[in-house]
DNA sequence: CCTGCATTTGGAAAATGGCTACGTATCGGG
DNA sequence: CCCGATACGTAGCCATTTTCCAAATGCAGG
């Protein structure tokens, strides 16, 4: 219903456009990661920067527009861990394996994310809060079977996996580094004596 | 030697403007963090900013000096650590909190140090490289003791508190957030079941 | 004390990036 | 087909890192 009125004032160029700037962005933030400048993505676009910014009022507002897209995956592959599997921890363990992927989509994203979380309207802040929430609730099952330290909340699962996301992003010539960063945010570095 | 050459070699103004610089620097890191741009740190050095670009080729140059001094306190507590703590475990776990401690020493410190390490040539690369052999010497003892994940490496270590300092630095209101990161970095999310 | 010259300096400017003001072009309903 | 609402692009602002070059300055030797 809000959609058919937006799209009903909306004009068919500016549509255009809009999907024409995600396509490109998409794109762009693939292969060379958040880095890309929007006048980059404008020009790609074969629009001026101007525009760009009219259908999304800053870089993080484009950045979110293309993250609710694999938004709709992650809630799928939810869907999926809690159909498969009935271990709690090994759920959770999944879960925070998709986390990570997610993080790594684009190239640096975990410098906005994090930005975001600590600025008060980011655009990205609602997108970060629905991951988290969906991380609570593999979290606290998890819990409650013994199998996740108890002190922990969803928000510092999101936040170490973000950190390990960043830690073993951009630049890592060795592939290993990042499952051996991943292991080591499951179990610590630490053995208990 | 090798100073007494260069000491003579530099002129006074030149050199009372270097200690000048990182007098100046050292504060500005210290209150508003590693973001503050050279121009700032020029103006209130008195100088114009192609005379720090002089001293330091680039930002990175004068963060590098400014950590050399740090890097002096490390190497006197890793002395302490090691005549204290007889317990290979702990040893680690205290020189692990001097590095969380020394990657916080300025606000933002992280990013550099984790871009340092994989450009090729970052004058903060041979800071970062001592830093991870000091932390080696008390992992493989720890690792010795079987008190320490025996699949890991000094630059893992490395990268793990750098991760910790980067999520929990800077705009982190909840202050406990640090030391839930810091516990889970020792033990992980996760319970053996 | 003076003087010549290498060294050092400062201000201006180039390159890049996010973002905006404003006048113009275009869409699409009547 | 026309006109107002809508969307557009140019040009430019501000900030940042870094470089260029002419001018100033310290210092060694006379």
């Amino acid at each position: 219903m809000a959609e058919l009125s937006i799209d009903r004032r909306t004009r068919k160029d500016a549509q255009h456009n809009r999907t024409q700037i995600l396509d490109v962005a998409r794109q762009a933030f693939s292969s060379d990661g958040v880095e890309v400048s929007m006048d980059a993505i404008a020009r790609q676009s074969g629009l001026g920067s101007a525009t760009l910014y009219r259908h999304f009022p800053n870089k993080d507002a484009l950045l979110a527009a293309l993250l609710d897209e694999h938004y709709e995956d992650m809630l799928q592959k939810k869907t999926v861990i809690e159909a498969e599997e009935s271990d709690a921890g090994r759920a959770l363990e999944r879960w925070i394996d998709a986390l990570g992927d997610w993080m790594l989509v684009y190239d640096g994203l975990s410098e906005p994310l994090r930005a975001a979380w600590s600025r008060s309207n980011s655009p990205l802040k609602p997108t970060c809060q629905n991951v988290i929430d969906a991380t609570d609730i593999f979290l606290r099952a998890a819990q409650g079977a013994g199998l996740a330290q108890p002190a922990l909340s969803g928000r510092h699962i999101f936040l170490g996996a973000l950190a390990v996301a960043w830690a073993g992003g951009t630049g890592l010539e060795d592939h290993g580094t990042r499952a051996v960063l991943r292991d080591m945010f499951k179990n610590g570095w630490g053995i208990a004596s």
